[in-house]
RNA sequence: GCCGAGGUGGCGGAACUGGCAGACGCGCAGGAUUUAGGAUCCUGUCCCGCAAGGGGUGGGAGUUCGAUUCUCCCCCUCGGCACCA
């Protein structure tokens, strides 16, 4: 049989007729298993490493539909975003035609590829009817007063044009095109995500089947901490400032409080000092610092003294209050108390400007000769709490603040919330209209879409082409029918994605974005596939839509993908393939030589999926090889002449037929412990070479090689389809290998009369021995130590002790 | 700095709850077949050693009859976060 793209193609078609992928989500006598690969931006076309996701994601569906599941495994697009924008201002071509053309190739690719798809689901985030919904989600946020407008320093990339959430910050420049990142005061529209803090905290733990490193990567980005909030009284000035820490246990050594530059109090604190100037000056120049400035890994502390004296709570004590350029205004409340003795940065900053330093925590057991001390001890010079170890100090320190009203325990998180309005076209028009009488108007939901129109200037202006568009934005207030302003932002790409695996359940709805009762049944996805690179932005985001959609009843689950695997990426010498670098493996060349299959089962032979991997031509070529060894064990059964004897298994069958059965158990377990396409592959390898040995070795019948090679095949089906389906058929089979259960073995065919175990001496191996299996164990050690081995290694002593792992080793200790 | 994942032949990687380290594949070597090349088949391949033997899973200790696997310390690589009080 020559293994030729007409096969590939033969059976795409087929599939594609028999509609083997298309999901009846109404049918409930099967099983179902959702299957999603994460979609993809459609922006150039594929490589083999992309082929990787595609390819884990369709054995997975494939593999659950041999198993009898009613499998849903959808694709869309994510089809809104910057890139497609950035080409039209190149290129000069739209960034609709130029997304649509792109779908287009990739489509053909997953299909040449035999990855298949419900594509009567297909979904295309940038077309109306999608887009329609994610402006239905904005409203339903607004509604609930979680989509909110503030003017806030927000991040600007100077070249994209457009403002940046925090997730798109990396290292402080542009996720895309690695612009130093600035900070810009405008008002921009916001997702509450922080309202669901401590819920998408929380139940990261009900999520047994992610990865450790994802939910891990989520808790430091909410970041909570526990901690006081404590009030400093300032001396002549009513109100006091407060300040967070989480450690209250250091109160004592607080020698001097420092505030934020842009915290609120500044003003009102030097408006009568002496220092005024100065403090403005300072201010004025931190402020517009270079952005440069904010990134260098450890800048230089600097700060002013305000003139003023807060008093701490605790001990009556007058501290001076300064500005301090290294506090964050975000996190906290913009103001700390600072404890040089046991903050490097309070040190540092101590030290610069002649503070003192006062320790009030003594290490346990840590003898260190460095003048601050970050850890937690034992604390000294702390009035009555003297003495207390640190833990339990903090508890008491806050009842007493609580008690005295000058401070309260409290949360804190890192998490900011989601800055989702973006200056740019290529997106989902925010669906707000503004009005001089009435202010901030929602569309009404019956005049969604707000369509994004087509004809457009692309100018990089640093303001959407939306602005210049009058008919666009000239309309009428939705309440008071007055003239009236359509907000010109666009959303972010990741709402769009936010809520896209919910769609696919009833794509074509036109009445609601989907059918509740039918998402309830068949969500949270079973296995969701995709990059580490979405670990945290796009995986919460959805985590937070799902659970505020849940708290409105349109959905009553609490997560929306109960198991998450994270694929490693294909490497082409040592670096991640991209065209700049010109190390890109195209699939063209691989299926024009080897066919669909081989690069298919090398991408899942490479190693464990989760990691990243080196690609290499020749593993592929291994694979090729290994497919030829098999597909010629096939031919060798239609030959066989076969002859019906009832006789008992010879040797050589017997070692077949037990492969087989194993085989089939062991690749079942490594499918269903954790995607082990490697090791899965590499036995079914096994099982090929043993039959070829058996054959090699002595006669082996017709229907223990029929056997042995319909169960290499289809193990092999949801890796090598096409071929899979090809020997099946070659063989007689009529249906489809999907429609048919996947192997079963039978456990007695497991059972080994002679097994081969190691004799050890100390723990290293100083023989083999082949032990009958009903033998006892005191046979089994006697006739162990009879080996002429062994014997000549005792010289003559007797053991001290023999111990019998059953089936593995004999240790025998001199 | 903090958090996470890792470190096994020439290479990609196996090894279940502590039980024969190196499965499977690549590469390499020898042989068969072939006019030659390619392809295919067979054999060998952790290291040192002719051999007997010895050493060996980043390094060092420990627990154990026995450790890639468990405990402690250290080193290195990759990923994430990073002035978060």
């Amino acid at each position: 049989m020559d293994y030729t793209r007409k096969i590939d193609e033969k059976w795409q078609r087929r599939w594609e007729e028999q509609g083997i992928f298309r999901a009846d989500t109404s049918a409930t006598e099967k099983p179902k298993y959702y299957c999603l690969v994460m979609f993809p931006y459609p922006s150039s076309e594929l490589h083999v490493g992309h082929a990787r996701n595609y390819v884990i994601g369709d054995a997975v569906a494939r593999y659950k539909m041999m198993q009898g599941y009613q499998v849903l495994s959808p694709m869309g697009w994510d089809a809104f975003g910057l890139p497609a924008e950035n080409q039209a201002i190149k290129h000069k071509i739209h960034p609709k035609e130029w997304t649509l053309k792109n779908i287009r190739r990739i489509t053909e690719q997953m299909q040449s590829w035999g990855v298949g798809y419900d594509w009567q689901r297909e979904i295309t985030t940038c077309m109306p009817e999608y887009y329609r919904w994610t402006q239905w989600l904005f409203l339903q946020l607004y509604r609930k007063g979680l989509a909110y407008r503030k003017e806030a320093l927000v991040n600007w990339c100077s070249s994209c044009k457009t403002v940046l959430a925090n997730e798109q910050v990396i290292s402080g420049e542009c996720e895309r095109c690695s612009t130093e990142v600035e900070q810009r005061n405008l008002k921009q529209w916001f997702f509450r995500i922080t309202d669901y803090a401590e819920r998408l905290l929380s139940d990261l733990d009900i999520l047994d089947e992610w990865p450790e490193r994802v939910k891990t990567m989520q808790k430091n980005w909410i970041g909570k901490s526990q901690g006081v909030e404590i009030s400093f009284p300032v001396e002549d000035v009513q109100e006091p400032i407060v300040c967070f820490t989480t450690r209250v246990d250091t109160i004592y050594g607080a020698t001097f409080l420092a505030l934020s530059w842009e915290h609120p109090r500044v003003v009102e604190l030097i408006k009568d000092s002496p220092h005024k100037e100065e403090v403005a000056a300072f201010v004025e120049r931190i402020k517009n610092r270079p952005p440069s400035a904010r990134l260098i890994e450890s800048f230089e502390k600097e700060g002013v003294w305000t003139g003023k004296y807060a008093v701490n709570p605790m001990t009556g004590e007058k501290i001076p209050i300064w500005i301090a350029n290294y506090i964050l205004m975000e996190y906290g409340t913009g103001a700390i108390m600072c404890v040089p003795a046991h903050d490097a940065r309070d040190y540092e900053f101590a030290q610069r400007y002649s503070l003192p330093v006062r320790p009030v925590i003594r290490p346990v057991e840590t003898v260190t000769d460095s003048p601050v001390y970050e850890g937690e001890g034992v604390l000294v010079d702390s009035a009555e709490f003297s003495r207390l170890p640190s833990d339990q100090a903090k508890e008491k320190i806050a009842e007493r603040m609580e008690e005295k009203k000058t401070g309260v325990r409290v949360h804190k998180y890192k998490l900011r919330d989601w800055l989702i309005s973006r200056q740019r076209y290529w997106g989902a028009p925010i669906p707000m209209v503004y009005c001089e009488g009435c202010g901030e108007v929602p569309v009404p939901e019956g005049d969604l879409p707000v369509v994004l129109p087509e004809t457009v200037q692309f100018l990089p202006t640093g303001q959407s082409p939306l602005t210049l568009i009058e008919s666009f934005y000239r309309t009428k207030c939705p309440r008071c029918g007055a003239d009236a302003r359509r907000e010109t932002d666009t959303m972010d790409t990741f709402v769009d994605s936010s809520w896209y695996y919910l769609r696919y359940i009833s794509p074509r709805e036109t009445d609601v974005p989907f059918v509740t009762s039918t998402v309830n049944e068949w969500l949270p996805v079973d296995q969701y596939i995709g990059g580490v690179e979405h670990a945290i932005l796009h995986l919460m985001y959805s985590r937070f839509v799902n659970k505020f959609l849940q708290d409105l009843g349109y959905v009553s689950f609490d997560e929306p993908f109960a198991r998450l695997f994270t694929q490693g990426m294909i490497v082409k010498d040592g670096a991640k393939m991209s065209k700049s670098k010109g190390n890109v493996v195209a699939p063209d060349y691989i299926l024009e030589k080897y066919g669909a299959d081989t690069m298919r089962l090398y991408i899942l032979f490479m190693g464990p999926p989760e990691k990243d991997a080196e690609w290499q031509d020749e593993g592929l070529l291994g694979c090729w090889r290994f497919l030829q060894r098999a597909v010629r064990l096939a031919e060798m059964l239609i030959e066989h002449p076969g002859e019906a004897t009832e006789d008992a298994l010879n040797e050589q069958e017997q070692t077949l037929a037990r492969k087989a059965h194993l085989t089939i158990k062991d690749v079942t377990e490594d499918m269903e412990k954790s995607f082990q396409f490697n090791t899965a592959i590499s036995r079914i390898m096994e099982l090929v070479n043993q039959a070829h040995k058996s054959l090699n070795e002595g006669y082996v019948r017709k229907s223990v090689l029929e056997h042995a090679v319909h169960t290499v095949f289809f193990l092999l089906a949801p890796f090598t389809p096409h071929l899979s389906e090809e020997v099946h058929q070659m063989l007689g089979g009529q249906v489809s290998v999907f429609r048919r259960a996947w192997p079963e073995y039978q456990a007695e065919m497991l059972r080994e009369e002679r097994i081969e175990i190691g004799v050890l001496m100390n723990g290293k191996v100083r023989d083999k021995l082949t032990i009958d299996t009903r033998w006892t164990q005191d046979e089994i050690k006697e006739k162990a130590l009879s080996l002429s081995r062994i014997h000549s290694l005792l010289q003559g002593k007797s053991p001290k002790k023999v111990i019998y792992v059953p089936q593995r080793i004999v240790n025998i200790v001199a």
